[in-house]
DNA sequence: TCCGATTTGCGGGGTTTCCCGGATTTGCGC
DNA sequence: GCGCAAATCCGGGAAACCCCGCAAATCGGA
């Protein structure tokens, strides 16, 4: 039986190209999400074998999102499909537990080869990946990950887009008040004392797209 | 027979599932670009009758490789992909003599009905697009290639770089009105509406760094 | 010289941010 | 089990932001 693959990626035309490419080589795309919110809401309804999700999507970043699903659906292996190839990214991406990681400058056989490998248990790095990262990763070297928790980051994100507080709660189903703490806190954790700085940290950190 | 195409996009994945969606439609993609110069030399190569080019492409971007394009095969047709709908963006792709602009986060049948289009002859703009934009190129307004007075890019950079309008003003020795005065101009000219919009803006524009 | 755009300035009002000091529940590690 | 960090929530207040409309001085170009 065909595998179930869940794509998200924010850009339509994009998306409906990758999903041409995994159904010509016999996949079965059963969700496709607009942005890392709606990636974790279909995981959890239709439970996928993969999730291919780009790193850079509104609202939650792929990298969160994965978070979730492999909480919500530990079955599931995560593919990240980016531009980056930052260690920094990597690093963060192999600690929150992503099997795939596929730069998108590479053919997309890379990306059909990342799913088998994944399928099967094991893990894949594009080509172009640091070694000197993945011996990090495996001597559990520190990585100066920022100081913010995933939930902060999401609310960052939000921000970061220009979301109100009040939205920013709206959004993620939590109380104005909440939303509000999380925001200050962010502020104090990077030393930060507007929306401005905010916006820029995210943007440096690649959360958001300028 | 069927149209010929030359596809231009940096990221391999990204283009090999264009090219799947474009194939599935029946037309026939001749020529592949990583980057805007190797899109100009395939076109004088090959003088597609389509060139679907990306607009952020290393080396040289998809706009200005349009431009090349057009003079040497006066008979093709540019489309922009891209996923910026700034009106900027836009109308200096008019300019060009770009046909067609469609926008990433658009369906792919959005991209099939460009192409389309333009070889009828045609224009083409994805939904989204700002109908002033289209006004202000047919009545052949100037490019605002940047719509903001010297002044008003000051107190741009100055509130992207975290100040408030009350230092702006300390800093520009105008009062804290004036300040906020141009603050205030400055976000209807953009169409925005909030701090993070501003300073988004100001890291695309190269104006301060993120 | 006169028009238009720019820059300067003001009043007032509603909303949002930023900061303060709390509190409770959950979950994870030791 | 205990502590600790994270996530959730609350009130209040000063400051900043956003929007509205209005108006004067300046300055470059038709």
């Amino acid at each position: 039986m065909a595998s179930r693959i869940l794509l998200a990626d924010d850009h339509a035309i994009v998306r409906q190209g990758l999903k041409a490419l995994l159904e010509r080589e016999g996949f079965a795309v059963v969700a496709e999400a607009d942005d890392g919110q709606a990636a974790v809401r279909l995981a959890r309804e239709r439970c996928p074998d993969v999730a291919v999700l780009d790193f850079s999507m509104p609202i939650l970043n792929g990298l969160d999102a994965a978070l979730e699903i492999l909480r919500a659906c530990p079955r599931a292996k995560a593919i990240l499909l980016t531009m980056h190839t930052d260690d920094h990214y990597v690093l963060s991406a192999l600690q929150a537990g992503v099997k795939g990681y596929v730069v998108k400058t590479q053919a997309s056989s890379d990306l059909v080869r990342a799913i088998h490998e994944v399928l099967r248990g094991m893990m894949y790095l594009s080509p172009g990946i640091s070694e000197a990262v993945v011996q990090a990763y495996l001597a559990k070297a520190e990585i100066p990950r920022d100081p913010l928790t995933s939930r902060e980051r999401e609310v960052l994100q939000l921000v970061a887009e220009g979301k109100s507080t009040k939205e920013v709660a709206g959004l993620l189903g939590i109380s104005f008040k909440t939303a509000e703490s999380h925001r200050t806190r962010i502020l104090k954790k990077l030393d930060l004392h507007e929306t401005a700085g905010l916006v820029r940290y995210a943007v440096r950190r690649g959360l958001i797209q300028p």
